[in-house]
RNA sequence: GCCAGCGUAGCUCAAUCGGCAGAGCGGCGCAUUCGUAAUGCGCAGGUUGUGGGUUCAAGUCCCACCGCUGGCUCCA
């Protein structure tokens, strides 16, 4: 019989502690803690394990996320499809799912039919992709999806938002021509640069290489790994090798972020997938007119929506900057005879676009204060007889820095401008 | 899935050896109309995760299942 010991040990009685305080620090802003608390989101471990409900300030920010991620695919030439959550399970006969990846999918059956819920996009979009003949001057196409993925994953393994059995990916796939692999990987790492700029995140690559049991031509393989080394190399980013730890179809890139406490967690990965063609028989007519086969580009930025909601509210500690916050500005009049006021002002802000809530309940200021700085709303307008007669309003930050006689057009600009640069510091906390 | 621990009110937790399920916060009601981080008083809230067993008696002991936490493995 054996026992397993568990230990964790410290060179230096200062690495103990510091391990120790990061742990105190990771308490405070765990995200299963923070996102019930802060009307983010809830799980019923009853009736939906690992399958996360996003309530009404959630959802906002999700949408957020979307929106912005929404905005950089388009300039970058991607077009956004959507297809559906369950289909057909020769689908996942063809794909090859059905062999390697069964014990994870859910399946459901209709007049003897058996449907799979999708588990990847990847088929899909391959359908879409095949619904026509493509020629090469269509190439590259970029296809993008918000697509909701099924993973009946291991009890055990689930986390929070971080690990679930129910989530959204951020989803693309790139078809092109061997020749346009390079060009498209740098793409795709600046685009993956853009997204992950506003959250203030440093990062890193890992280059993934073929593995002992892989498909297809060796050479196919140091020909795909010589233009993601290249395209890593072009960009000038810092990147380490996985040797052996690509996936069977191609190599990969992954990207790692590193939170706000120096946690590291794998969200961006960009594969090349030589074998969902082959089985799928995807091509495109090339100049000779003739059918070649295309190569698939697989890549996903956020990863999960979900992962990097919950990461974000980590990295946060739940204080989203302006243009994440579910509230961006509570409206506090001191006494009933202020709610007129109050109404006008958030009026104002209402029809400028910036997301605003009158708290007028009957309890004293400083609890109604200390109420929204606990929800990290960015501003508070405190009004009272001293604002209604100058037409300003007073502004506290949730870092609880006043000042006082702001003028209304003056807030809105700034404000405005904060949220549309996406910044992550509150314009009146200096 | 594996190893270990845990599951009591919406949340955080209490309940001695197996002997009447309790508190704070939150919620609701009433009073308070207030100038920058918690006003006071009152009320409601429970099939103790689910199912079975032992016992005169189970939140407490035993078994199974579900779920959660930490770790392993796997992954976005």
């Amino acid at each position: 019989m054996l026992q397993r010991i568990y230990g964790t040990a410290f060179a230096r009685k200062k690495d103990l502690d510091d391990y120790l305080n990061m742990l105190e620090e990771a308490k405070k802003r765990d995200h299963r803690k923070l996102g019930p608390k802060l009307d983010l989101f809830m799980i019923d471990t009853d009736i939906a394990p690992g399958m996360p409900f996003f309530l009404p300030k959630g959802s906002i920010v999700l949408n957020e996320l979307m929106n912005f991620s929404r905005e950089l695919h388009k300039d970058a030439g991607y077009v956004e499809v959507i297809t559906p959550l369950v289909m057909n399970v020769k689908l996942w006969h063809q794909s090859g799912h059905w062999d390697h990846y069964k014990e994870n999918m859910y399946f459901t059956e209709k007049e003897d039919t058996m449907y799979a819920i999708k588990p990847m996009n990847c088929p899909g979009h391959i359908l879409i992709f095949k619904s026509k003949s493509v020629s090469y001057r269509d190439l590259p196409v970029r296809m993008f999806e918000f697509g909701k993925v099924h993973r009946y994953e291991r009890s055990g393994v689930l986390h929070g938002l971080l690990r679930v059995r129910s989530f959204t990916q951020d989803d693309a796939h790139i078809f092109c021509t061997p020749d346009q692999i390079e060009e498209e990987i740098i793409g795709v790492i600046k685009l993956i640069d853009r997204i992950y700029s506003p959250f203030g995140f440093t990062y890193r690559a890992e280059l993934s290489t073929m593995p002992e049991d892989h498909m297809g031509e060796e050479a196919t393989w140091r020909r795909a790994e010589s233009a993601l080394k290249s395209a890593l190399d072009s960009i000038g980013l810092e990147y380490r090798i996985a040797e052996g730890e690509g996936a069977f179809y191609g190599p990969k890139i992954d990207f790692m972020i590193k939170d706000s406490l120096g946690r590291e967690w794998q969200c961006a990965t960009v594969q090349l997938d030589f074998l969902m063609p082959e089985r799928f028989d995807v091509n495109y007519i090339g100049p000779d007119n003739k059918e070649h086969r295309v190569v698939m580009i697989h890549r996903a930025i956020y990863g999960s929506i979900e992962r990097f909601f919950g990461i974000l509210i980590e990295h946060y500690a739940g204080a989203f900057p302006t243009w994440l916050a579910p509230v961006q500005v509570v409206i506090i009049p001191i006494s009933d005879k202020h709610i007129e006021y109050a109404k006008k002002v958030a009026k104002k802000l209402d029809e400028d676009g910036i997301r605003v809530e009158i708290d007028s309940r009957r309890e004293t200021l400083g609890y109604r204060i200390r109420d929204n700085q606990m929800k990290k709303v960015p501003y508070m307008f405190i009004l009272g007889d001293r604002e209604a007669e100058n037409e300003k309003v007073s502004v506290r930050t949730r870092h609880g820095r006043e000042t006082k006689d702001v003028d209304l057009d003056e807030f809105v600009q700034k404000i405005r401008e904060e949220i549309k640069e996406r910044r992550r510091t509150l314009s009146f906390d200096e």
